[in-house]
DNA sequence: GTGGTCTAGACCACA
DNA sequence: GTGGTCTAGACCACA
């Protein structure tokens, strides 16, 4: 369900939210579907249970998930949450054009760059 | 010449690194050009002269400038730059894109939101 | 009668106390009253037994209701209860406005902002 | 400078928060001002790094410090924070009032009530 | 020295 | 069982 890649130069709690944040946004995981416990999810990627904790608690911050003490962790049912995810990426997006405007590189040689990726998915 | 943004939550040596590889990039700074010691800048920047050496350690990695001991750091003259530049930043963008299209954002929507943006610079 | 939302932070038994307090300040509980059963309050809101019976000791711990074995539990007649709930109340927002003048927030700026509140109700 | 109430019901963390808060709204910490490094003050409050770390954290989050990587954490320059924190205090007491009014207390009780508090301050 | 991440493990509130 | 808080302590990146 959830892979951690010890490679890559996140933290690994960024990892499981980014995961997490994907599958809820691609419709994997539905509302109110329950996620796994704090603790089972730590057995099985063979983390520790504070790593697991922090990425669940920004998980809820951002508003992915909610809590119900004593009962586990449960998917928000939030209409904005894609709306909100496509402002964020468009703001990196337009981050990294610019500086690619800065150094010369042209609006159409990005976009012939990004053109037919769709499919690739 | 260079700015640090004491905000920004990347590590100062990035900072300082990034400058530097946008003048270069952009033609400011040209090959053979002195920039300054490492002792000046970070006297200049009232920053830990570690830092600086770190930065410049970084830059010459990359390519970005050499070193003539006694008698300091210049710009390369290195044709390949801007290419390789270009290549890490496409791979930026592709890898952005492709979680765009994992959550449905279309290949057109992207562009509609590129586009413009190279007056804006 | 009593309704239980997951979304809120606070624990359920929590939830269900103020509820029923509510009711019964409001006089939708009369003295005497015979509430809901904890097993079947529980079936009703689909929620542990225990959760219930920890909100009716609570409840019977404030003065709210009171038990009589085999019979069940019953609203009680205590007429100092609105009085105490008052003064809880009085101290939270005492509190709070005390908080407010530290950051000079003024007694008239609060004010303006409570008036009209009443007929939102 | 801090201080830890053990028979509060708030987490640690909570309390360290509210009191820096407070402090950098109040003005006796100003922009750009250093506060403890994480290490300094935990031993100064007998209190585990961590817990200081999540009160940082969390600080940073809500915009009251800023953190440069190797140096320690600064106050925030940033004007939007009283305004916030007004709304999150308005919002609280219309909530407690709200529940005044369901059960009979009047506007002009709650104001007779808040009152004279401002220079007790 | 300074913050950031992570592990290990305890204890508590809640259901 | 489930999450929340906290302690103790390690190791890393950064300045």
């Amino acid at each position: 369900m959830i892979l951690i890649d010890y490679r890559d130069a996140r933290p690994i709690y960024e990892q499981v939210v980014e995961r997490f944040k994907m599958m809820i946004l691609r419709g994997v995981l539905c509302p109110d579907d329950k996620i796994p416990s704090v603790r089972n999810l730590a057995v099985d990627l063979s983390i520790n249970p504070n790593t697991i904790q922090r990425a669940y608690s920004e998980l809820e911050r951002q508003g992915y998930i909610y809590t119900v003490k004593g009962k586990g962790n449960f998917v928000s049912d939030n209409g904005q949450l894609l709306l909100r995810f496509k402002e964020e990426l468009f703001a990196e997006l337009k981050k990294i054009c610019k500086e690619a405007f800065e150094v010369g590189i042209t609006e159409e040689e990005i976009i012939q760059n990004i053109r037919g990726g769709e499919k690739d998915d």
